[in-house]
DNA sequence: CAATAAAACTGAGCGCACTCAGTTTTCTCG
DNA sequence: CGAGAAAACTGAGTGCGCTCAGTTTTATTG
């Protein structure tokens, strides 16, 4: 079930290559791959693919190195051996590279953070886990990360902001689960909306995720304030506050 | 203490034009001014108030007429009848237009918003009542509301970060003023921390009031989440839940 | 193996935000 | 008033993201 294989560009993929196979070739192949249990990869699907390969770790090395607006579009067409109006087959925009990039590192990185949650630990203390591997993750570039957020409140493509939703879902998904155990060991007071305060502790992660990034708050700080909210939220609903 | 006349250029006004009036001439003119009693317009002032006006009435008319991105700073300038480069003497980028119109208008919104608030009602609708002002003026036209929030969550120029910040800074002074109203009523529990709980209601009013500008719920919607959301905050710490 | 169709690619060109060297307007002061 | 300084203005020019008409590459079919 593990989407770290998935590719950056599959949506767009799915948009543009309407049939990596035409129809009468599809049946064939389809009957083949029966007996040879292979997928038969034709010159055209493996070029594109080591394109998106190209273009994808082309801008994230560039935006990295040089910053976002730094980076053009023709330097990293060039760096990814393409003509400049190419990349633009792959991603729709400038704005869409840096929230491809993201979209597929944040779906393994929810995984990867909800798992490594200690299970006996305080309730407070794991969601403070969990959010501290997305503050890790943000605090490898800060600046590129206040660009994303930026791009996220904007988004321009339908399927960015479909995958966006579902990304935000994933982590209050998450959440609710993280409650789900609590309340099951009696940890938060029966009549405790799980939903609702999971929500309310996303909203609150998320709105103090962006003043760190917009540099009105120290790191540090912005770790302290949402600690003391997510405690003041979390403690609320205890059972023997 | 109104600060309503304040003009929305003010900032920028103040980054260039060092002097309004040269030193020489200022001292004699504040000589002046106490027998006369009066500030002396001179005429490059009256020209720039003036086209500061013209811009930005022009530019708020036009973005609210054809959209923020549909809108050319070509369009701008000739509607406000002066030069294309112009423009940028007085806002320093088209971002910079949007922000400055609501900024401005911002800063009366609070005082009203709040002043319009009902001292015996339940805290929650005194908050509601606070933010449900700000709800309405997003509403006159989302779009552009939605791609405000996008500029705010990142601003290239320094000047704008502050001015943000002091809006941000005012709303939650307002919370806490109703909230200190509400624990002096006994409405409260001793404990509570005032300022964390206002820092709370206006981090989901803001992450909440996103999601509806993004297009991901309607409004409706959207006003009963918050609703929902901020009753749980308050009835936590409410005396006699 | 053509011949044909379909997909993928390309870079010259467009429109836009923004700059800056040169010009005009306003102010200062003898 | 008139000369010189300072402030304000200007639009041609620049660089960038992005488009699209035309070309090349790959797949299909008789």
């Amino acid at each position: 079930m593990s989407s770290s294989d998935s590719n950056l560009f599959d949506s767009v993929t799915e948009a543009i290559v309407v049939n990596p196979q035409t129809k009468a070739r599809r049946r064939a192949a389809d009957a083949a791959s029966i007996s040879a249990g292979e997928l038969p990869e034709g010159k055209r699907a493996r070029n594109k693919r080591e394109k998106r390969d190209r273009i994808v770790t082309a801008a994230h090395r560039l935006f990295r190195k040089h910053g976002y607006s730094e980076t053009t579009t023709q330097q990293i067409a060039e760096a990814a051996d393409i003509g400049s109006g190419t990349l633009f087959l792959y991603a729709k925009s400038k704005e869409d590279l840096l929230i491809l990039v993201f979209t597929t590192e944040m779906h393994a990185l929810i995984e990867r953070a909800f798992k490594g949650i200690d299970v006996d630990a305080d309730l407070l203390d794991q969601v403070l886990a969990l959010f501290q591997r997305f503050i890790a993750y943000h605090a490898r570039d800060v600046a590129l990360a206040h660009q994303l957020i930026r791009e996220i409140t904007f988004l321009r493509h339908p399927e960015r902001a479909t995958e966006l939703r579902a990304i935000t879902r994933a982590i209050i998904d998450k959440l609710v689960l993280l409650l789900e155990r609590a309340f099951a060991q009696h940890a938060l007071s029966a009549d405790t909306n799980l939903t609702l305060l999971a929500n309310c502790l996303f909203s609150i992660y998320y709105q103090q995720l962006q003043t760190w990034l917009s540099g009105y708050v120290s790191r540090r700080r912005f770790e302290r304030t949402l600690e003391d909210m997510l405690r003041y939220l979390i403690l609320q609903s205890r059972r023997d506050a």
